[in-house]
DNA sequence: TCTACAATTGACTGATTAGTCAGTTACACT
DNA sequence: AGTGTAACTGACTAATCAGTCAATTGTAGA
């Protein structure tokens, strides 16, 4: 029975992820959402009162996803350096291993259907971030620029080379380009 | 008579400007554009055929627009940095001064509402960019990585910054700004 | 087997959609 | 003034929308 539940809310979250990626919010019915499921249209409304109830579920959960990736396998002993590399390519990694949800990330994150109490509740999971630059800065390890202009260059870098390996045929050396991004964001932030 | 014709739909497109950003492609509906630009249905589809022919001619305006003020003022024989430093400022004053643009663009860059013919007459304007850093690094001014990531992190740094300012109170000095961000992205990418 | 109840269904509704088109207006030229 | 024509209008249509709800299903416990 609890297994069905979740069976099913998580059909209509992956349906939902697939076709508004592809689609948009407003370019994607709930009766599409449904039918891509495999589920009828009143049980979607069972789980999501709302269809935008639906896309706050999902942005978090993806965003949720993210997160947890970026922060994996870091060593807190390990060189400042290191832990930056290690989120950069986590980061990356993650856009090329789970596309749909890069570009869902990357459509929605800015946009009017996500709610400032959902936005709030994801940036909770990022004050790991925050903390480690502010840690770098103030270790003298990084430059003393503003903590969220360091952070959004990074993020918005690790963006842009995701789009890049996404782009490109699939021949090319995608750890090349991670390392190189890395090299030009690293050396950009770095303090000598 | 002309300059009737050149109005209306000059308020089409400035209507649909301000709605798609506001509420999306699907989400702005025809009639609200015609509505917020003071003319009937049946004018916007005298001059937009079809609702995806409207975003792609904006799209395809929006982004001349941008690629015109990014090389405003650069003066072929100032030294390379500064001409990078001058695109850079060009590019982050354009989306602040025209926000709603800039957003335009960040979310309908990678819609599926625009089609491959419109993406491709607009990366024909900026062969100037993809010249300037080959040239770059082919004097040994900045450093050997791919054309394509180096432009890629620059330009979505520059979104980052315009992010970055759109969201910080405006008492806070843009300038200052603009100059932290281009000495991270420049001495990320410089050879030395 | 029977009961109780949560999960699920899909036909349905009132509202809204992109796009049409027959008719009106405004103006240039004679 | 009369004529031709391009711009413009908005009521209209068939299709589609988010969300509802009475009916059905599956199943756990008695």
């Amino acid at each position: 029975m609890k297994e069905q539940v979740i069976d099913k809310k998580t059909a209509i979250i992956e349906a939902a992820l697939k076709l508004f990626t592809e689609r948009g919010f407003h370019g994607t019915s709930t009766a599409q959402i449904s039918k891509e499921a495999g589920v009828a249209t009143g049980t979607l409304f069972n789980y999501f009162p709302t269809k935008e109830d639906l896309i706050n579920s999902l942005y978090f959960k993806v965003k949720g996803q993210l997160s947890q990736s970026m922060g994996k396998e870091i060593e807190a002993q390990s060189p400042f350096q290191d832990k930056l590399r290690k989120i950069w390519s986590n980061l990356i990694k993650w856009g090329v291993d789970n596309q749909e949800e890069f570009l869902f990330v990357g459509q929605f994150c800015s946009s009017p259907y996500i709610t400032k109490f959902t936005r709030e509740e994801v940036m909770k999971e990022y004050v790991f971030l925050h903390d480690l630059v502010n840690q770098g800065i103030k270790t003298g390890v990084i430059r003393d620029f503003s903590a969220e202009l360091t952070i959004a260059m990074f993020c918005q870098a690790s963006r842009a080379l995701v789009n890049l390996i996404l782009d490109s045929d699939s021949s090319q050396d995608k750890n090349k380009f991670i390392e190189d991004g890395f090299q030009i964001i690293w050396k950009g932030l770095a303090k000598n």
